[in-house]
DNA sequence: CTGTTAGCGCCTTCAT
DNA sequence: ATGAAGGCGCTAACAG
């Protein structure tokens, strides 16, 4: 039975005080550099790992940061929390998943109960959720950091965002570049900020190729397979079909793609479909998905940083734009001549 | 901005010590029932509650268990998470995701020194670590109770598992029915033990259907969406094809179909796929999936019920068997008459 | 720059 | 049946 390693052991290990070793486990001014290293070699060599317990009962702060969620069960939300794992691991901070019923009625109480019962330090917010204007007020109101997630621009003040819009717009253009001109676009659920963003990239990439926009062309989803399925049939319903279908994320791309090939048409032989979000599922369709990618396990470790960082010295978190790539796989194709 | 209540405060309004308080609280025996009338006046009329940082401190609970997992990007572990999660919320435990590199060097030593630095009171451990010697052999040395999600029998002391052997053979009794005789198997991961039970199941059904045993039709995998592609490929360039595959689980059944659809083949009408898991994946490709389903959330609610089980009282916590169903869909048909 | 001294709020052990 | 003293592991405040 191995005994736990306290900051004791630690301290001896390195020839300094507690109090040193302390002082580099948080980062604290007034440690020289070579005591710094020296520390970190022994925490390192004793794998030593403080009790948050005990941190949280002598200091002030939890040590603890949680993230809001509302959908469990989407490969997103695992990636962003996997990347905020890694941050919150970095700097020796708990993470607490949280997910939330998002009910409107009583999502602010939810929020605040779970702040006040766990002593969180901040938390991480995720769509949509990061666009709840109750839950944004009632977080600065309690001063508690937050970071989100791809949030609306009005409500960014710290954590990730990606230039969907512009996302959308490559994406767009290329599709053009292969000859088509009547592009369908399949929204995304009207909650989330990235839904506008991509309308709006889809719009902007009409207008610089001086295409008309066709409302006829545009159909509501809300990010799942089943409501792409269902757009797409209504699409292909119409007197005059599109030659592609951009969907505003991949399981509505998936859905597109069921729904043309059950009616005995070819992607992208007759229809080229295009995703976004390049979840693992964009892989493992046939064809595989021409999509974008942001690394959200990426985005989620930035966020835990910026979060972290908010907490450690306030007014020092800031926004993040992570880059984008168009990821060009089977999906798309020549526009068929007609 | 009122000072926080502690226990001395209660303690003095209702006349007695502080342990007293505390016996009163922890539901400890030995304190007059008119004493305990008194303290629990005093705790609601101050409105008390024990901060628990304090008492994990002071105590030998943590109140705290840890889901430890190897391969993070996979829905299956997503849906255990979260009912484990359940489970605890349910309990008012803390659940700690503790993500392994399983490199069976130091797998031991890393699962060690998680449970001595975070004091854990439990872990639930999915598969392959559920069947790493190295790593029980310490935990049963360490006293550290544990819950094990799909653990081969020799492990299994608490924890749930589903009747994967039976549910292949079922399965493959309907390819039979079929009218399928040549019917390839694509192994699973060499370390896991599911992929075991369903080699076995796969042999057992054969020999149920009077089929003799083919190993140019069983290939090896390890659950890759990739290693179902190559699979399929090895299969596809033999002299006699098999009518129909059953991948180890869902992801390679979606790389077998894949690797079909290249070859201008069809499913079903050329060759019939079917997988195991009836993660999201089965129903977002084309044709649908036919798969095997267990309710991966529902068995990572109830390891997490088992092991609170099995650290409240000892030895009281058991092994649960949770059901499948066979998702009958599209990818399966009947078998192309020679 | 570094170390010493007190607790944080609660539970444990050992008295009474 | 109840209480007093001590410490869990860490950090804040104050020395040097």
């Amino acid at each position: 039975m191995t005994m736990r390693v306290r900051i004791e052991d630690v301290a001896e290990a390195a020839g300094v005080s507690m109090k040193t070793v302390s002082r580099v486990l948080n980062n604290e001014p007034n440690v020289s550099e070579r005591t710094r290293q020296q520390v970190e070699a022994a925490v390192e060599k004793l794998n030593y790992r403080p009790l948050p317990s005990a941190r949280v009962l002598a200091g002030r702060k939890s040590y603890l940061v949680a993230m809001l969620f509302d959908n469990p069960s989407s490969n997103y939300l695992m990636e962003v929390e996997l990347g905020v794992l890694d941050a919150c691991q970095a700097q020796h901070y708990n993470l607490m998943l949280a997910p939330l019923v998002y009910d409107a009625k009583n999502i602010v109480a939810q929020v605040e109960s779970l702040i006040v019962q766990s002593q969180l330090d901040g938390v991480v917010l995720t769509p949509p959720i990061t666009d709840d204007a109750g839950v944004l007020k009632r977080l600065d109101e309690l001063d508690i950091p937050y970071a989100s997630v791809s949030a609306k621009e009005a409500n960014r003040r710290i954590g990730v965002i990606v230039d969907e819009q512009g996302a959308v717009c490559a994406m767009m253009a290329h599709l053009v570049s292969l000859g088509h001109r009547r592009i369908a676009h399949i929204k995304g659920h009207p909650a989330h900020g990235a839904s506008n963003w991509r309308l709006a990239g889809y719009r902007e990439a009409l207008k610089r190729a001086g295409l008309r926009y066709d409302r006829t062309l545009v159909v509501d989803g809300e990010f799942s397979y089943a409501s792409g399925y269902a757009a797409t049939n209504a699409l292909l319903d119409l007197k005059q079909r599109p030659t592609a279908i951009f969907a505003a994320n991949d399981d509505m791309a998936a859905g597109a793609i069921c729904a043309i090939c059950e009616r005995g048409l070819s992607v992208p032989r007759d229809i080229s479909v295009c995703g976004f979000d390049d979840t693992p599922i964009a892989h493992q369709i046939y064809p595989a998905l021409t999509t974008v990618r942001q690394d959200t396990r990426e985005m989620g470790r930035l966020a835990g940083i910026e979060l972290l960082r908010e907490i450690r010295e306030r007014s020092s978190g800031s926004i993040v734009d992570v880059p984008y790539t168009l990821q060009l796989r089977r999906s798309t194709g020549p526009a068929p001549t007609t």
